[in-house]
DNA sequence: CCCCTTTGACCTGGA
DNA sequence: TTCCAGGTCAAAGGG
């Protein structure tokens, strides 16, 4: 850890280790974002108050690539909140990650659907890949409704985070099916690194057997093996950031995880993709750090960032092809980070993370889409306006707007529980279209709402709470930074409190700047890129805390 | 004994 | 050219 901001004095400590979930923390669980812990300290919150300055929220705060994770890219609340029957697919799916139109890889993985997915496709193929993607996610979804959570925790259970689910769900009997699955992951994978706290899902999915137990713990929510390597405190950030490689031999992979003092993953972002398929071990370890289940999404990076988001849960299976690709990790961390740092765009643009987006594109990582399939799709929304989104809470959109620095349309929702403060936007990353980065502002003042029609599950969603952590999110893949800003400090417990939950921000997308945000956004439907409206016109009202409504009229939307 | 995490120092690159 | 921040290395320690 670099001393130099050593504002984190317990970090270390604290967040390589996800807190254990605790039966009291069940709820948190379900939540992994923000929610639940009680015990969760507000500090987090407190800080994040104070970073913003008055604890204004932001949703950029946290830069995509954001992932902000950090607080949450996703909003911790939000994702905390997922109902038990949300599933990470349909997290991926909601709105704001997948539209039914839009598919996109998995901003962990990046990868796309079992097919192997060519990230250097045209953005013709990428569509498709995108289609077949969605429908992966969408039958991991049901899936995950259907089945119970076989975590081995089985008190958490219905609160387990998505990634367990996501296992869950892979279960599949077709490999094919698992594929998809992971195909999705890598955002999944992200999460579920955090979730991981189940061993079991994976069981059957593995390809590649580990034997030893320990490599299974190794791995992260993504189902990859990872060798921490390095921690860090970024700057402006409280959140410290750990360093990972693959261990896969010679696969140069990397992922840049943040989390918050409490453990909570706030931000995961990709770098690279990986060169092998994903090992699949019998069971899902409950890598070290991430047991929780914090979902970010993390884009990774360039390539893929992601950020993971809430409940991903999703592990993508790591195939080559699929493999996640890395996304940039880097983005989401950024994202997070620049979201929390501070604000609007510049979030964006602070997420990035120098290198990794650079590298990223030096490499020419292909991100599945990212640098490919540039252009903004329009995507007709499917979606009611009014939906579960991944983090199991219902939102309505209420507004959508092209915002500077990335053609992807960035789409606004509002809480619909009656007097909940809640927002979130969504954009993916204009530099990888897997990439999606969710900035959630405010905690939620209310449960997650019972799971339409699921059985149960409880995929891991952030917390609700509001708290917000602009920066996070991101997982932005680069993640995704999920930019939470919370405006309530002591909702912001929660948040904290669930550590291993991170909250999957769908920002994975990271950095701004560097992918694009708009990812997943686009799924949300909205989809027809409006004309950029001022982008201060967004800004300023978040900082204000806009009128969603009023917004979303001068939005034209 | 092995593997992983921690952590301070060093390296790299952008401003 | 210098400073600063991020990223990486690698020794030390723990499980």
């Amino acid at each position: 850890m670099a001393s130099s901001s050593g504002s984190l004095d317990t970090s270390a400590n604290s967040y390589p280790k996800p807190p254990p979930i605790t039966p009291t923390s069940n709820f948190s669980f379900s939540n992994p974002f923000m929610s639940s812990t009680a015990t969760v300290n507000r500090g987090l919150s407190d800080r994040i108050a104070d970073r913003n300055g008055s604890g204004v929220p932001k949703f950029k705060s946290i830069p995509p690539p954001s992932l902000p994770i950090s607080p949450p890219a996703f909003s911790p609340s939000s994702y905390f909140a997922i109902p038990p029957g949300l599933s990470l697919a349909e997290l991926l799916d909601s709105p704001v990650l997948l539209s039914t139109s839009n598919i996109l890889p998995s901003p962990t993985t990046g990868t796309f659907p079992a097919q192997g997915f060519n990230w250097n496709s045209n953005s013709n193929n990428h569509q498709q890949s995108i289609k077949q993607e969605q429908k992966n996610y969408y039958d991991f979804s049901f899936q995950t409704q259907t089945r119970p959570p076989t975590s081995s925790t089985t008190s958490f259970q219905s609160q387990i985070p998505a990634e367990n689910q996501s296992w869950a769900f892979q279960e599949p009997a077709t490999k094919s099916e698992i594929a998809s699955m992971q195909s999705f992951s890598p955002e999944i994978s992200t999460i579920q690194s955090n979730s991981q706290t189940n061993p079991g899902f994976q069981s059957d999915c593995n390809q590649y057997n580990q034997s030893s137990s320990v490599r299974e713990q190794r791995r992260s929510e993504d189902g990859y093996n990872w060798r921490k390597y390095g921690q860090k405190q970024v700057k402006g950030s409280e959140n410290p950031r750990s360093y990972y490689k693959c261990t896969f031999p010679n696969c140069p992979t990397k992922k840049k995880v943040e989390r918050s003092i409490e453990g909570q993953i706030t931000e995961i972002v990709y770098k690279g993709s990986h060169n092998h398929p994903k090992p699949q071990s019998t069971r899902r370890s409950s890598s070290s750090a991430s047991s929780q289940v914090i979902q970010h999404y993390n884009p990774e990076i360039p390539d893929q960032s992601y950020a993971s988001h809430g409940s991903g849960q999703l592990d993508s299976v790591a195939t080559p092809e699929n493999s996640s690709i890395s996304i940039g990790d880097d983005e989401i961390d950024r994202s997070s980070q620049r979201s929390r740092s501070g604000g609007d765009e510049i979030d964006e643009d602070e997420r990035d993370p120098k290198r990794w987006k650079i590298e990223a594109e030096s490499e020419g990582i292909s991100a599945p889409g990212n640098r490919t399939v540039r252009e903004p799709r329009v995507v007709v929304q499917t979606t009611s306006d009014i939906d579960i989104l991944d983090d199991g809470y219902r939102w309505r959109k209420y507004g959508q707007k092209v915002v500077k620095g990335n053609p992807n349309p960035r789409s606004y929702y509002k809480c619909t529980f009656p007097g909940c403060p809640v927002r979130k936007h969504v954009e993916r990353a204009s530099h990888d279209l897997r990439a999606v980065i969710t900035t959630y502002e405010g905690k939620h003042n209310h449960d997650v709402p019972a799971a339409r029609g699921s059985g149960g599950h409880s995929v891991n969603r952030p917390l609700p709470n509001t708290t917000t952590n602009n920066a996070t999110a991101a997982i932005r893949p680069s993640a995704m930074s999920h930019h939470y800003s919370s405006t309530n400090p002591i909702r912001n417990s929660r948040l904290q409190a669930s550590e291993g939950q991170a909250p999957f921000t769908l920002e994975m997308l990271q950095s701004p700047g560097s992918f694009g945000f708009s990812g997943f956004v686009n799924s949300l439907g909205s989809y027809m890129n409006q004309p950029q409206l001022g982008d201060n016109l967004f800004s300023s009202r978040t900082k204000e805390e806009p009128r969603d409504d009023m917004f979303f009229e001068s939005l034209q939307y």
